[in-house]
DNA sequence: ATTAATTTTTAGATTTGTCTAAATTAAAAG
DNA sequence: CTTTTAATTTAGACAAATCTAAAAATTAAT
């Protein structure tokens, strides 16, 4: 049984490991908000319990027991989230900081029965996957809007950035999960997209186009 | 801000003063699993912080300021364990290991939104009082089943024990919230309870009955 | 009022997770 | 291939919460 903190850094290096095959001493510290040295411990620690694989100097990666504690974090923080949003009537923008407590609950009736109320949910209020009892999900392939040319057309199944400002950003502008969207026009002078969903065109920034995860649909 | 840990102690203080009015460091040292020094220890530290009078060797006493932390933790535990059993369809007997973790979730618009959801029940699965918003909640007066007499009856209203071996006893004897119950003899020479209940008749050792809360009816 | 038993507190150590400052190692630049 | 820079690790300290063993205060018993 893993630590409140413990579990923080599977989940951390779990998501950084979504981009490089290893982590990063300097890029678990940022994330999770303390200094490398602390970071270096707590590495220690987590090898020593056969959860991650660590070798000096040269980062970390998740062991299977590893990511398995780990997918069972993010399960828990997601199905938490549809939660807060589907029953609670929480915004989009609202329940993260709360699944970040929730997430640690220990029980696995818990889980299991809430996922059942909640239908079995297949993503979370952010487009993200769900995990399920076993720890399988499908990992969509997504394309980032910033990534779209012009003319690309698809629909907005995901954000990879949950902040609270910046979701209400998208929401004031109508960038929402579900929208179809097409890109306009890029802009010559700051690289801004103009985008039309329904009727509507708006201007996206770079910065913000960054983080709106698409699924591309041709013809 | 108070801790997981400084939580606790506020809420095990509290309960205890329900009996006496001081309360003493061996007394919280049982109910929290601990060592009578490290009572101590934390009682220095919850004075200074303002939530407990405590005077060395005296015991200690909720401020008022502390009683409306340590209120603020039972509703939370008392609201969860309403959620469990009405929405995800555990058993009374299940909850409150569970709900020691999720009374510790620190998030105001949760717990209105939760109480709202859950139609801002009264009552929690063992019959104890629910504080509303504002830490206000009507404490009924029980009698314990082991206090009547013979041909006294009335309703089962509460359970003053919540471990799940208990409950479970309970549940198999038929003895849950709300049953009318009477009690048509008391054993010579165990000091047990024959109690009547629809038409079924149960031995109740004073051991049980010493943790059952009844409203008496009268006439 | 002494003595004995119980309760409570202190003193000093331990564990978990963190920090700062200094020392190493690795990577980048010249 | 040195030198410089950046990343990482060590060493030593610290805060929170706990423990054991010993000392002190309170309460109960003679
Ligand atoms: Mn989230
Ligand atoms: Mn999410
Ligand atoms: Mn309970
Ligand atoms: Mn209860």
């Amino acid at each position: 049984m893993q630590s409140f903190t413990e579990e923080n850094y599977l989940k951390i290096i779990y998501h950084l490991s979504d981009k490089t095959a290893t982590v990063q001493t300097n890029a678990i510290a940022e994330q999770i908000q303390t200094k490398p040295a602390s970071v270096t411990d707590m590495l220690k620690k987590l090898s020593e319990k056969g959860l991650v694989d660590y070798v000096k100097y040269q980062g970390a990666s998740l062991t299977a027991k590893g990511r398995d504690a780990a997918i069972k974090v993010v399960r828990k923080h997601r199905l938490w989230e549809v939660f807060l949003v589907d029953k609670l009537n929480f915004k989009w923008d609202e329940v993260h900081e709360v699944a970040e407590q929730l997430e640690h609950i220990k029980s696995a009736a818990l889980v299991e029965r809430l996922d059942s109320f909640l239908g079995f949910p297949k993503i979370d209020p952010h487009g993200d996957p769900i995990p399920d009892k076993n720890g399988k999900f499908e990992d969509a392939t997504f394309t980032k809007l910033i990534e779209l040319s012009v003319n690309d057309f698809g629909t907005i199944t995901g954000v990879s950035e949950h902040s609270s400002p910046y979701l209400k950003h998208l929401e004031k502008i109508g960038l929402t999960l579900g929208k179809q969207i097409k890109v306009v026009a890029i802009t010559e002078f700051d690289g801004s997209l103009e985008i039309i969903y329904n009727d509507t065109t708006v201007n996206v920034s770079r910065e913000v186009a960054k983080h709106i995860l698409i699924t591309k649909l041709h013809e």
